[in-house]
DNA sequence: CTGAAAGCGCTAACAG
DNA sequence: CTGTTAGCGCTTTCAG
C-alpha cells in the first residue's frame, strides 16, 4: 500500500493495454466491449486495486448517485423520535436495490447556508426532507434546483407545489373518531396538537369532521404540545370545563372510587404521548379507560403497546413512508413525472383503550 | 430561476470583470486581493446567486470538507440505541465550528463494497466509525487510504494500530466494583457482556481485577447478551449456583417475603439493560436492591434514572466521545500527528441501588 | 495584486 | 467494437 493516491483510470488503461474510454466502458458496464478487453481490464483493475474516483466521475457525468436525507440538527430530538428510525430504515431499504448511496445530512440550524451550499454544490442528485416540524423554509428555494421530496404535508402553501408524501392525517383522525362514535360513545373529545404543524391541524380537522357529521359538540377540544405532560394538562382542562353532565354517559362498570365523572365518554388524542398523559391524568381523577373514557391515540409509537391497558391508536406506517419517499425521489431524479401528493394509508390498531 | 444549471465561476468572473483566478481567491477568502475586486466579485456573486460547485472544487483541490460517520445498516437498532444519539450530537457539535459537513453514511451490510467505494472514491476527507459491535472488519483496509477514527476499542488487534477513542471500560468496571466492595459488601458478583465485544471483555476484566485484589470469588460471574432478558436469566443462574451461604450477608432490612437469600450481596452488571433485568428477577425471588443485593450498572442509558429504585451506574460520556473522535479526525485530516489511543473518563453515578 | 495556463480523473460524443 | 478529443468547474502554480 503505497501512501500516494489511488490508481487512476489512466493507469488501468495502460496496465490493460487499452484506452481510457474502454476502461470506462467496462467499469460502467456499458455494452459492446470485446470479451478479451473486458477480461484484460478486470484483471488490471484487480491487480491495481482500482477504485473509481466518484468526484471526477460526478464532475464529468453530472450525476452523483447520492441522495441526501436531511435532518435538522436537533439531532438529539430526531434520533430520540420513535418515528424517525423506521423512516430511515425505509429509505435505506428502498435504496439498497438501487445504486444510490444514502447520505444522512445533519443540517446545522445555526449555519443553514452550509447545508444549502452542500445541496446546491452538486454533491447529491436529490434530497429527502423529513419535515416533522414546520420551520424548514430553508429548503423552499432548492426545489427548482434539485429534486426534493418532503415527508409530511408542507405547512407552507408554497410547498404544496412540491412533491411530498404523507399519511392522510385528516381522514385517519376522522375514522378514529367515527370508530369511537360507532362503538356507542356519544361525546368524543379531542386533545389536538399544535396548530402550527400540519399533523396538528389536520388531525383536529378530521376529528371535527366526524363530530360535526353527527351533530356533536365541537367545543370538546383542548390543545397540547404532543408531549405527555401537555396531554395530561389538556385533559384536566377538558374535565374542568366539562364535568359530568346530564348526558347519558356510558360510564357504568367503572371501578372508580370517588369519581366526579366526565362530560365526555371518549377521547381522541392527536398523538400517543398525549394519550398516555391523558389516561394517567384521568386515572388520577378516578376515571378509567376504556370504562369511563375510551381513548384512541395516533402514531402507534414504541410505547403505545406497552401502556396499561395497551393503547388503541392509529398506526402511521413510517417505514413505508421512507420507502415511498425514496421511490418517488428516484423517479424524479431519473426525469420521470410524478404526482406531487402521495398519501399512504393508516390503520387503526385496536387494543385495550377503545 | 432559469432551469438550466447554476452559474459557474466563469460567469461570475465575466460579470465582475476579473479573471476566474481572482473570483476563486475571493470566494475562498484568500488574502491579497484588491478591495475593489473583492467588492466587484461579491456583487457579481450576489447578482448571479452563485454557489460554488463543490464537486469541481473537490476534484481540483483534492479536498471535500466532508467527513463521514459510518453506521451499520442495522439502523433500526442503531437509532434505537440510546448510546448513539448523543454520539451524533457530539460529532455535530464539534463539526459546527469547522467548515466540515457531516455525512452520516448508512452502510449497507449486504453490499459493503458500496460503502467502500464511496469512502475510497474521494467523497470524504475522513471517516468516523462507531464500532459498538465487533463485525466491522470491512474498514480495516481503508485505514491507510483515508484517515479513520474508531469509537470504541477495536476488537481486532490489527486495529490497535488505528486511531480510536474509547472509555476505559476496564478501569471503570474495576472502580465500580471497588465502590461496591468499599461500601461493605463482601461478595460481588457480575453479569458480564458477550466476550466477543471489547466492552464485554474489558468490563469483565475490570471486575475481576477488583475482586482478585481483595481475594474474592471470581467464579461469581455469568454472561448475558446486553439485553434485559439475558440479565434476568444470568442472575437466576447466579442464584442457582450460589444460594444463600454461610457468608455474613448484608441482608438485614429486606422487606422480602419468603426470600431464599443469595450467595452474593452485590452485583456489577456490564450494562444497564442487564442490570434492570437482574433487579427484576431478584425481586421475583423476593430479593430487593439495594437491601439484599447492591447493584451497579454501566452506561447510564436513558432508562437508568427512571428505574425503581433509580439505578446506580457508570456513566459513559457519549457526547464527549463524539466530540473527541471528531477533533481527533480533524487533526488527522490536517496532517497532524495524534495519539492512537484516546481515553475519556467515566463517572460513577450514585443513585438508589448501591 | 492578478491573469494565463495547466490540470484534477473521468465521461461522452464522434469518428474510425 | 475502440481510440481520439473535448471538456465537467474549479484550484493553483507561475509569470507578470
Amino acid at each position: 500500500m503505497i501512501p500516494s493516491g489511488n490508481p487512476t483510470l489512466e493507469m488501468v488503461a495502460a496496465e490493460a493495454g487499452v484506452s481510457r474510454a474502454t476502461v470506462s466502458r467496462v467499469v460502467n458496464g456499458h455494452a459492446s466491449v470485446a470479451p478479451e478487453a473486458v477480461a484484460a481490464v478486470h484483471a488490471a483493475v484487480a491487480r491495481l486495486n482500482y477504485v473509481p474516483n466518484r468526484v471526477a466521475r460526478s464532475l464529468a457525468s453530472r450525476r452523483t448517485d447520492v441522495i441526501a436525507l436531511i435532518v435538522p440538527e436537533s439531532t438529539s430530538t430526531v434520533f430520540a423520535d420513535p418515528f424517525f428510525a423506521p423512516v430511515v430504515r425505509g429509505v435505506a431499504r428502498a435504496l439498497a436495490e438501487t445504486d444510490f448511496t444514502l447520505n444522512l445530512l445533519v443540517a446545522s440550524e445555526t449555519r443553514p447556508e452550509k447545508t444549502r451550499r452542500y445541496l446546491l454544490g452538486g454533491n447529491v442528485d436529490g434530497a429527502l426532507v423529513v419535515s416533522h416540524h414546520s420551520g424548514d423554509h430553508s429548503y423552499l428555494g432548492l426545489g427548482d434546483a434539485l429534486p426534493i421530496v418532503f415527508g409530511g404535508r408542507p405547512l407552507n402553501p408554497e410547498l404544496e407545489s412540491r412533491h411530498y408524501v404523507d399519511v392522510d392525517n385528516r381522514h385517519a383522525a376522522q375514522s378514529a373518531t367515527e370508530y369511537l362514535l360507532g362503538s356507542g360513545r356519544r361525546r368524543v373529545a379531542t386533545i389536538a396538537g399544535p396548530q402550527d404543524m400540519p399533523a396538528g391541524i389536520d388531525r383536529l380537522a378530521g376529528w371535527r369532521d366526524a363530530v360535526e357529521a353527527v351533530g356533536g359538540d365541537v367545543s370538546l377540544a383542548e390543545h397540547g404540545a404532543f408531549t405527555q405532560q401537555s396531554g395530561a394538562e389538556a385533559v384536566i382542562r377538558l374535565l374542568d370545563r366539562h364535568p359530568a353532565s346530564g348526558a347519558g354517559s356510558a360510564s357504568t362498570g367503572s371501578a372508580s372510587t370517588g369519581s366526579a365523572g366526565a362530560g365526555f365518554d371518549a377521547l381522541f388524542a392527536a398523538n400517543d404521548q398525549m394519550a398516555a398523559g391523558a389516561i394517567q391524568a384521568l386515572r388520577n381523577r378516578g376515571l378509567s379507560s376504556p370504562a369511563d373514557v375510551a381513548v384512541v391515540g395516533f402514531d402507534d409509537d414504541a410505547f403505545a403497546a406497552t401502556l396499561d391497558p395497551p393503547l388503541t391508536t392509529v398506526r402511521q406506517p413510517a417505514t413505508e413512508l421512507g420507502v415511498s419517499m425514496t421511490e418517488l425521489l428516484v423517479r424524479l431524479i431519473s426525469g420521470e413525472e410524478a404526482p406531487h401528493r402521495t398519501i399512504i394509508p393508516t390503520e387503526l390498531v385496536r387494543r385495550g383503550t377503545a
